[in-house]
DNA sequence: CATGGCAATAATATATGATATTTTACTTTT
DNA sequence: AAAAGTAAAATATCATATATTATTGCCATG
């Protein structure tokens, strides 16, 4: 049982993008194809067809002839990213309250349902469950889209909302309940349909955590 | 003189992209390693490590375990390109309206001369320089935006509008006058900092485009 | 003491060949 | 004609080899 072991190519792709998300690999490290190959027990071929793959989704730098670096990070960077969020994510909201059925409505308030038990349990401070938490945050997110019926929506927001997500997972502080009640209050217009409310409160949402990690990195700031 | 020659990889890429684009590997064909080995002249490495560049890119399907093959094309996904493309580009021109200054100007006029040229040159059924007009129309759609200061956004578009040129070159067809006057059209917008009439020219511009080609596949399709 | 240049070293890009698995094609059987 | 099983082709992965390129440390020169 479980899922049957994918290919060493999908579990290392995994793995390297997860480290990078969560910090493992910090922005800017040098990512040496030999130690590399220890580390996530791969061969120099298929390690490079996964560099390719996170370079071209932006996650890594590969400046010519010089291997391969965890993309660097920066306030404007994440301010772009922030971005193009909210542009792409308030716009698949639209479609998706537009076509959602009954089907999606039940994910979707099975979806808040698990991220509202979290982060109600998790408080302001604490920071054991990032993971889980994380993934519940996503996946409310995606169920709020899903119906929006765009593959390439689609695929485009996963990537910005895994590069957000790195930025918030490197400065390790949330907003607690105000981001709480954001959720609630897109789930209520989600489900009446009320687009335009809706988006205003995911804008919000989006802007009030880049405003929340551009601070915390001007605090962790290297210069004094 | 002229650029250094790149690295295999690197042409590598930009071959088979452009060949894709282009339709000189049609929608769906099946890219065998052995076969490509020979064409492009790179060892089976470098095209695995191009191959998963593409397919991240969404040029290529890599369904696990079975190689590798060109995007299949449908009108759902052109739509969905289309859309995208009206979003991002719409955005990125506002934004690059509000922050061009007079070397962006400067660029632009320069990049609508050219296109302008050859589009007058070419003529509605004349198909013979079909690259180069192409080139130039993508270094106008790129003039128009390259204010915007979002690397981001950038790199987002130049995947998107790739996306839609293929669907363009699979029907080999070009709307004549009409697109030259929206060309015109936009670049008087952006020289007077009119935002609103740009990007409503913009969107026009794209979803005519959209429409022409969707009907030329509707008629050029395989079923009777 | 700084600086420019050069050799030694490390790392990368590319290529080749080998092996285990998986698909696909084909043939035989029922 | 459907099912089953086998042969052939292709893929994924790996180990290794070579040429090219980057980096580092050292030395001579000013």
């Amino acid at each position: 049982m479980g899922a049957p072991s994918a290919t060493v190519g999908a579990t290392t792709y995994q793995r390297l993008k997860h480290d990078i998300i969560f910090g493992v690999l910090k922005p800017g490290t040098k990512l040496k194809l030999d130690a590399l190959r220890r580390d996530y027990a791969a061969s120099l071929s298929t390690l490079r067809e996964t560099l390719n793959r996170l370079a071209s989704e932006g996650f890594v730098d590969a400046p010519a002839q010089r291997g391969f670096l965890v993309t660097p990070v920066s306030p404007e960077d994440l301010e772009e990213i922030a971005h193009l969020r909210v542009l792409l994510e308030c716009d698949a909201l639209e479609l998706s309250l537009a076509n959602g059925d009954t089907e999606w409505e039940g994910r979707l308030v099975a979806a808040h349902h698990k991220l509202h038990r979290i982060e109600t349990q998790i408080g302001a401070g604490d920071l054991s469950k990032t993971e889980l938490w994380k993934r519940y945050d996503w996946e409310f997110h995606l169920a709020l889209i899903q119906a929006c019926h765009s593959r390439n929506l689609l695929s485009l927001h996963a990537i910005l909302y895994d590069k957000y997500l790195r930025y918030q997972m490197l400065v390790l502080t949330n907003r607690g309940a105000a981001a709480v009640a954001e959720h609630q209050a897109m789930l209520e217009a989600a489900l009446t349909r009320d687009a335009e409310t809706a988006k205003t409160v995911l804008k919000a949402h989006i802007m009030n955590g880049l405003d929340h990690t551009l601070r915390a990195m001007a605090g962790t700031d290297s210069k004094p």
